[in-house]
DNA sequence: CAGTGGTCTAGACCACTCC
DNA sequence: GAGTGGTCTAGACCACTGT
């Protein structure tokens, strides 16, 4: 990390976090903070910038910078989190079982989904994720065979996620989301504890790489009663 | 709009949008669009920043801003949209049922949500919203009258976002939300179409003013099969 | 009024991509 | 190597808040 409007931010955060910087009361201006940074006002505009953007600030015109008390976020804001970050840390041990791990022809709905062509191979991942003995989430991944090329049951096991990003280099860019409630399928009802549930939550997951490109689909499919989406949206100013 | 990258951005979303910028293809160079209207380059990377914050180009090092399929976006992307927006967008014509307007002394649940003091007042309204002939929303809203005096059934059937913005001329800063999907209460069987469905979603609205106080919390309440979310989320570079 | 954040400028150097 | 976006600087003026 050797950008310094990131390293402003981190350590700002960790202020902010350790309460240091107590919530309600404001931050130092921006023009006191130039000088203790030792750098330009614009730089610390950015770390500021992405403070208010993650929910740890509130800047107001005139007055100055208000500490918002982050221990009310109780759950990632926002972004792409994958199951093993989240269930960590939420206290849970999560446990995982890999179901299929097959590298096929797309169908068409998939092929459409990914926008393949017709000789494009895709892993397909299914797998269950099981919290304090119940198996919750049903997770489908698609991923494109030319970006990944290799994929092992240990990989799946673990963080396919961790795996693209740490190993592979593939930086993920942006992920368009879509949250529907649909019937159970077959399918869910075979590998989902269901425990009598009518319904199941389904997250799609589009997610694209550093150059625009589509590389994976997911679904990410949850009891309803273990199912919950924490957003924050704001009015942004740059 | 006398902001300078704002209205540089909204060109460049309507060029986007008209298709006279191309999907798929590259937008002019930071440094031709400086000259091009006349500004320094960091005015255009704001409205650039923009441009990728709300999902019409992907920006790549080294290469230049690939502008997205934008038409692939059917639904509003993220951010504070109310139903009247939401429904006009999606070419419904919405309806508005107030089954209760009124000005009373908060629950203790409430009470909590919006961290009022004894003598808050609080407005709260019920109302179903209307597709197709079919009750499909149930909001319930509760607005702290210090906030918000005055409250009548016209506005409730029209838009309140509406009458806080333009009207009170209070501007909403950032809203958290979350969703999640319980068992239908008495109140949902009785005042929603339900037809048979199992559970509802509920999204829960924490709204926020311009100086970080909360004024507004709401609950939506949506049958199931009616129910869609969207989502964009992105690393994102200032 | 002084102090705050919001916008804007005209430079500079870097890391990256593509040829 | 030429061109791209990413970062950074040291100023400037404005609109807004508080007193």
């Amino acid at each position: 990390m050797k950008n310094k409007y990131l390293m402003i931010y981190q350590q700002l955060v960790d202020l902010i976090k350790t309460g240091e910087l107590k919530a309600n009361t404001l931050l130092p201006s921006e023009h006191e903070l130039k000088d203790q940074y030792d750098t330009s006002r614009e730089t610390i505009r950015k770390a500021l910038t992405l403070l208010s953007q993650n929910g740890y600030i509130q800047k107001v015109k005139g007055k100055g910078s208000i500490i918002i008390d982050v221990n009310k976020f109780d759950f990632p804001v926002s972004g792409l989190v994958s199951f093993k970050e989240l269930a960590e840390k939420m206290g849970n041990t999560p446990k995982t079982v890999v179901h299929e791990l097959t590298l096929e022809k797309p169908s068409d709905f998939i092929k459409q989904q990914l926008k393949l062509n017709n000789k494009d191979q895709v892993w397909k991942v299914v797998r269950t994720r099981e919290m304090a003995g119940e198996k919750i989430i049903l997770d489908k991944d698609y991923l494109v065979k030319k970006y990944v090329p290799e994929l092992t049951e240990e990989i799946c096991e673990d963080s396919i996620y961790n795996y693209l990003e740490n190993e592979l280099d593939l930086s993920i860019s942006f992920a368009k989301k879509e949250i529907i409630v649909v019937e159970p399928t077959e399918e869910d009802r075979e590998l989902l504890d269901l425990d009598g549930f009518h319904n199941v939550v389904v997250i799609k997951n589009y997610v694209h790489l550093e150059d625009a490109s589509l590389f994976q689909y997911t679904e990410s499919r949850h009891r309803p009663d273990k199912f919950r989406f924490v957003d924050f949206a704001r009015r942004s100013h740059l």
